[in-house]
DNA sequence: ACTTTTTGCTACTCATTTAGTAGCGATCTC
DNA sequence: GAGATCGCTACTAAATGAGTAGCAAAAAGT
């Protein structure tokens, strides 16, 4: 369950990659910085999902709307990257930075069920 | 600075496309169909720059690390469509959910400047 | 031990998204 | 009314993601 192939060597190339000019955060706030890693597809769809336990790659995969094994492969380096996740045995789990990250993005979890139902009603007004 | 020109039209056939089919989260989970919303380029970007005062195009432009005018607009719409971004006279501006939901999202400013160092050290053990 | 299944992941092709630049019509500035 | 600035569209090129197939390694079954 382990590959050890290439992809801890990977990591390293990458992690110039997070938070740099890439995706055109160079703006030096973090918050931009975190912003332009977050706001990658599946980035955060991966932390909400390990945040309660740790999950196998097809687990995972399934779990973000079967998300390309490309896309999954090159979020979950990033991510590792950054320090927020880390191989478990297991599979992948949540780094300590990883669980504090998601301690502040939980609250969303509620303010989205108090705005789906609004967004419905928006979208059926509009047909 | 206002221009009326279909814009307020396509803003009605943008509205099924957010949280719908289209990125790929029809999972119902509300929290996912939020994350596809904020999972595109600049979309907190924007919810962040606007949320200490409104801000014309151009100059949204200039704080989103000069984001294409194409993309810019295009999440505008879709914000606006999900209700979060409306137009006032002196240029975008924060609606009340947006509000709301920038309040939810405000606690990762201080998040990223303390997880900005570990970064920035993570890179350099990589070089 | 050997087959079978499952796992992590790469390789590839094709569709979609974003960058990058140019520019038009409308509005502000003087 | 000339110039600058504005919101925004159009277009092309590059980057990113989807979708599918499949392989090597590990796990599980017998």
């Amino acid at each position: 369950m382990s590959s050890k192939k290439s992809s801890d060597a990977d990591i390293a190339t990458l992690l110039p990659k997070v938070g740099k000019a890439v995706r055109g955060s160079q703006s030096g706030q973090p918050i931009m910085v975190l912003f332009d890693l977050l706001g990658r597809r599946w980035s955060m769809g991966i932390l909400w999902n390990l945040s309660d336990a740790n999950r196998t790659f097809r687990d995972l995969q399934a779990r973000c709307n079967s998300a390309s094994p490309t896309v999954l492969n090159t979020r979950l380096k990033e991510l590792r990257a950054a320090g927020l996740v880390e191989k478990a045995p297991d599979g992948y789990a949540l780094s300590n930075d990883g669980r504090a990250l998601f301690r502040v993005l939980e609250p969303l979890g509620d303010w989205a069920m108090e705005w789906a139902p609004k967004l419905s009603e928006r979208q059926a007004r509009s047909d």
